[in-house]
DNA sequence: TTTCCTTGATTGATCGGTCAATCAATATAA
DNA sequence: TTATATTGATTGACCGATCAATCAAGGAAA
């Protein structure tokens, strides 16, 4: 019981942060999404602000998942490297709640010490895997320079799908993300 | 003196947002950072919506202004692309409260009807800055997919820079999003 | 005096968190 | 089987703190 409460208070945790945001979001309001009393919240959690730290972990680690269950079949630099950028486009990333709740997150550990820390690892693994992949293509300097190039611009498509205010598909966010890869790529392999 | 007191509490919303974040931001601490009492916010400014309105229209303002300046100076087209970048990483935009402030802001205009409407008017003058200088040296196809491209680049720079973890220095940005802007020019002027 | 500034004090509302009590289910003993 | 004990789940009521917003009164300048 205690499972499935705790998932359900998680996955309402998500859905309220991605709705109403990080500033007005309470506790009533996760409990009552989840179809259990403010109490009973603490209860299982201790706190909010412990809530909301399982409600981004469990989105770091879906991603986390997303990610490695495409690195399985991915043997060559050049495979290893759209699994990636397929994952962070995967249609459970992409799903608005999940991505404007992800950025009130992002923006949060801004200060908080836990979150700061959380995603400072998820972080660093995703980077570490993108330099890895590239340095079999590239210097290690260059493979550096694409893997900050690949993060900000994916962090990019992921701000402007959480503000909503663009036409654009996952298949596009993955086509101009692949696009400057393989831009980057040609120029760094060329020279 | 009533300039002078709008012109305090806005500034200090704005490095205070970009201190504590918007959850925790309060016109106490606003005021207090102005030097003045709580109650004269109130005064000033009506509610506190309307003080953080303001300090987001200053955000915006002053980068629109800064666009302004460079793009004086700018005759062709690159001219034009060049000044926007270079504008969108000034130092003035860069300050790392100011990021801070305008992710807060970026990121609460999801929701708020007035907050997202100013940002979309702002947003819609640059995309449409980029566009029209794009559209003198490729199709129009391509200009527009360039634009994205690249304000979604530099959205994806600001987010860093607001969350701090890069060793990234506003020349390296720049020059990061002078190339991307290279590399696809090239290859669509080559097709 | 009159007109702005400016503030301290206060209010009403909201929210996080606590706690005692209830309920449901299961185990235990007679 | 039946009665009792135990445990975990759950809640409503409540508390203390915080905060936005209000208001009446003080103070300076013209």
């Amino acid at each position: 019981m205690e499972a499935i409460r705790r998932e359900a208070l998680v996955r309402a945790a998500i859905t309220e942060v991605g709705e109403v945001g990080m500033v007005e979001v309470t506790v009533a309001k996760i409990a009552k999404r989840a179809g259990v009393s403010p109490a009973l919240a603490h209860h299982y959690f201790g706190s909010k602000e412990k809530i909301l730290f399982a409600a981004m972990r469990r989105i770091l680690d879906e991603f986390g998942s997303s990610v490695k269950a495409r690195y399985k079949d991915a043997t060559t630099p050049r495979e290893r490297l759209d699994a990636i950028i397929e994952a962070s486009f995967g249609p459970d990333q992409f799903d608005p709640a999940v991505v404007a709740a992800w950025l009130a997150f992002y923006v949060q550990a801004q200060r908080k010490g836990d979150a700061s820390r959380l995603l400072s690892i998820y972080e660093a693994r995703l980077r570490s895997n993108l330099v890895y992949a590239l340095r079999q293509l590239v210097p290690l300097e260059a493979a550096r320079r694409i893997a900050t190039g690949l993060g900000s611009l994916i962090d990019g498509f992921y701000l402007r799908a959480a503000l909503k205010d663009f036409g654009m598909s996952r298949g596009d966010a993955v086509a101009m993300t692949l696009e400057y890869l393989e831009l980057t790529l040609a120029k760094e392999m060329s020279s």
